[in-house]
DNA sequence: GTTTAGGTTTAGTTTACCCTAAATTTTTCT
DNA sequence: AGAAAAATTTAGGGTAAACTAAACCTAAAC
């Protein structure tokens, strides 16, 4: 199992990424998702295949082997653990993480990741609620929805959001939303409109969360809770 | 100040490395030091000298400008600062640091940097008693002579070795030697022959040390410790 | 069932960085 | 000084990974 190049690592974490919904990946999301043209992704998934870390099917799209699936989930890990000890050891706040964390799981060691882990705790969610594989590559699955799913007089506790936007993980922070936090659907406007929550905290108010934003965030709901 | 790559911080690195007795730097010792054919060196040193990183006289050498050199200590600085923080928080031992640094210090951003050399207080040296320089590309200067040229009967002080040989720093530990340890030279053999010095432990045994590492053991004398 | 729009692939370039082999310059030896 | 040896550069080539432009499929629309 030789050394994958940067490029390569990005393109199989991407993939798995896209993928999870299991719904084979197309060489357009890929070229979107990766900021390049779609003709270099072309290029590439032909190289991946041939490598055997991917099937493809042109026209269709691609979908990792166990091999490039293998390799996804241990960038994903690396990533994951270090955003988690940026946060928890630097003190870095999680809407700075992920920049450093794109750069360094490709360049940190087995052996450092595994020591981070070990720093941290071996938790099983990185800051933003993702779950970390393991070394084995095995992921924690999670039942979620967004928060526009809860529903109007339910309540649901905020577990994920994407990791990748800086300002709006900022905005999420200053509206009081952490990873955990529990909240009351008070009220859920018609055509997409943006929902009200009120969170289970004292002395807080109700707040009001646009749809897309809401979308984002993802949550259990009171049933899966209890 | 655009980004430059991999490559080009290696470079640089070695170049400032190789240099640092002020004669201009050989295509060949850069070449040998970074494990590339000359002819490779040759190429990367016109680009260089076309960004203006450096300054070559052909076929003699090469000297690092301003801009270069400004580079350099940025890198080394990452290295060193890296180096430090593993051993420090991490507990690693200093033999396994300089790989990972390697690769780190192209990769670590400046803040993540600079975040870590607070963990560890700032210091002045590496764990192999290299000097970090300072953010604004400043470097400690310090008087050592190899362990060779402390003379019998003298004693001196353990303060530098080269980080990149993980062997022989397991050596040097299993020894007893750590920066900062004093030692009398009790006898020093002709013709380059080996070194008997005894460590000033309570209940250390002199020691027999051969003169290619005694020589890569760089030293404080008496005469600089007083 | 064509046509057309959109997505995908192929073809041909470019840039970065390495290589080997050949040519050239410098240094050393007689 | 002239020849041999050593170091350096130039020439030409390869691979990785991006690009644009053109060709090619697929699917939806008339």
């Amino acid at each position: 199992m030789t050394d994958l190049s940067r490029s390569i690592e990005d393109y199989l974490k991407t993939i798995y990424m896209l993928g999870e919904s299991g719904a084979p990946v197309q060489t357009s999301e890929l070229a979107d998702a990766l900021r390049i043209a779609p003709a270099s992704a072309s290029g590439m998934v032909r190289r991946l295949a041939e490598l055997e870390l991917l099937e493809h099917v042109p026209y269709r799209g691609v979908m990792l082997t166990d091999s490039g699936q293998r390799a996804a989930l241990r960038i994903i890990r690396r990533h994951r653990i270090l955003e988690t000890y940026l946060t928890t050891v630097l003190g870095w706040d999680w809407d700075s993480v992920h920049e450093e964390a794109e750069r360094l799981e490709h360049a940190a060691s087995e052996r450092l990741i595994a020591r981070m882990a070990e720093a941290v705790g071996d938790p099983k969610f990185d800051p933003h609620g993702a779950p970390i594989p393991t070394v084995d590559g095995r992921v924690e699955r999670q039942d979620l929805v967004p928060m526009t799913a809860v529903g109007v007089g339910r309540w649901g506790e905020f577990r994920q959001v994407s990791d990748d936007d800086p300002e709006r993980l900022r905005y999420i922070a200053s509206l009081g939303f952490h990873v955990g936090t529990r909240f009351e659907v008070l009220e859920a406007k018609p055509f997409n409109g943006p929902v009200t929550v009120l969170r289970q905290e004292r002395e807080a108010e109700p707040q009001v969360i646009g749809f897309e934003l809401a979308q984002a965030l993802r949550c259990r709901t009171a049933a899966e809770i209890a």
